[in-house]
DNA sequence: GCGGGCGGTTCCGGTGAGTGAAACGATGGC
DNA sequence: GCCATCGTTTCACTCACCGGAACCGCCCGC
């Protein structure tokens, strides 16, 4: 193909992948103009390509004329094991769970240094919180961040430590007092945060096993500590321990991992 | 491109589509010869295309070597205006109506002659059900489906009427009945069926409104409707009434539609 | 151990699918 | 009514893609 100045070396799948990478949380709605520059195309070969995956599902365009992630992509995307595996079993131990406290409820894994939202339960009496199904916080500002560090391989615990970034006036910034702190959570077996990644926001988190391995963490987000922790620790402990023994069983034969 | 014999008249875009569209709900795990088969492509060709795909994140390799659906396709796929939309808006109210009833809760909206299935919340206490987000249903076995059939165009219902498939011996397959049902959806406006889909389960739905319009549908499944039907109702009727105002509200910018 | 079948991977010559500057059209703001 | 901006169409050039053929590595049956 190419054939024009074609100075670029992509060729075209990576071209219509980049069109459709160009849509993240911050761009949902994008123009061709906006879409062509964040792939880095000309606008006519841009527009050549879209067409292309407008007319498969990939994405649409809405009656204003901008595009947007279409509802094919949303059924595959539904197929990927983070979605089937993991997720799909834990969800009535989360959902029971919720249920019982009527909680904010997590269930998260780590992506490298960061933790990803499996899943999350909220509704109006819970408190209100940043995360949404998909997206990526910082480890050591979150109670489910916390567990997944504290079980982190070294290097990944280096890394994070060396890099911690204040959120609000409480988030600990302190690589000392955070290595304690996952110490701590490494002992008890559970983590907590007060309002450190959020005002107002507190929160309880537990590991999820395989075996011995932790492979995600269960997470619940609370007005105060104050009350009920125990009580709190000791649900999430028996919710966990069920995904845990449920991951296991090969009669619920889940996509290994995620 | 192209240059051997090349009897497709495909573009590359639309063969790297046809790869990803390979996966469904039944063939969420396929090995290259069997992606190569279903997206009608010979095997060296799938082999770079995919090798592509797995470079960017839309597709992911197991360890055993079978392709899955990637991460990243799951990320993207998160962000399409199904699940940023409505679905965002209504989840909370969903999650109300689950604290209050820890029954199976389902959120739907039409897609073309099936129920598409955007939210399901489903714990242990529930009845256990087909549905899964994203999956399609038949219009005339499930509560929700009744209830935007009820408002569906015309032309819609004489289609779904005139295809009335038999799932369980309870499924209302005689079109004067079903249209006598619809009648009085609308004028109850809720649906209800027993046993129709799956055996043991029954559902109440009632339509989620902008303005006058129904544009989805919110049900519930229990395992009788003997009791309490009228209290469901109420409840479920509040929460779809809050929902269709955050619809209209303008502050809460959703990405109209679904 | 050995042969044969089966997936996956690499090679490579031929070529038409894809490229993008340029020109044209459609909007809309002032 | 004029200009600016964004979207769409055109078209000659060409190189990135294609896929049959060959190769590799593994497992299974004998």
């Amino acid at each position: 193909m190419s054939g024009n100045v074609s100075r670029s070396g992509a060729t075209v799948t990576s071209r219509a992948l980049a069109l459709i990478g160009a849509f993240d949380a911050r761009h949902r709605r994008l123009s061709l103009s906006q879409l062509a520059e964040r792939a880095e195309l000309p606008v006519p070969t841009a527009h050549r390509l879209v067409g292309e995956l407008v007319a498969w599902g990939a994405l649409s365009r809405t009656s204003a004329g901008k595009y947007v992630v279409g509802r094919r992509l949303w059924d595959v995307g539904l197929l990927a094991p983070v979605n089937t595996g993991l997720r799909q079993l834990a969800s009535p131990y989360l959902h029971d769970l919720y249920g019982a406290t009527l909680a904010t409820v997590h269930l998260a894994v780590r992506d490298g240094d960061k933790v990803l939202y499996l899943d999350r339960l909220s509704g109006h009496a819970s408190v209100p919180v940043v995360s949404t199904i998909g997206s990526r916080l910082p480890m050591h500002a979150t109670g489910v961040g916390k567990v997944l560090l504290a079980h982190a391989p070294p290097a990944v615990q280096a890394e994070v430590l060396a890099h911690l970034t204040r959120i609000t006036p409480y988030t600990i910034n302190q690589p000392g007092t955070l290595r304690r702190q996952l110490a701590r959570v490494r002992k008890d077996d559970y983590a907590t945060t007060v309002e450190e990644m959020s005002l107002g926001a507190c929160s309880v988190a537990v590991p999820i096993r395989a075996k011995a391995d932790v492979v995600a963490s269960l997470g619940i987000v609370v007005p105060t500590l104050r009350k009920d922790r125990a009580r709190l620790v000791a649900a999430m402990q028996v919710a966990a321990r069920g995904i845990g023994r449920a991951l296991l069983d090969p009669s619920t034969s889940v996509d290994h991992f995620h």
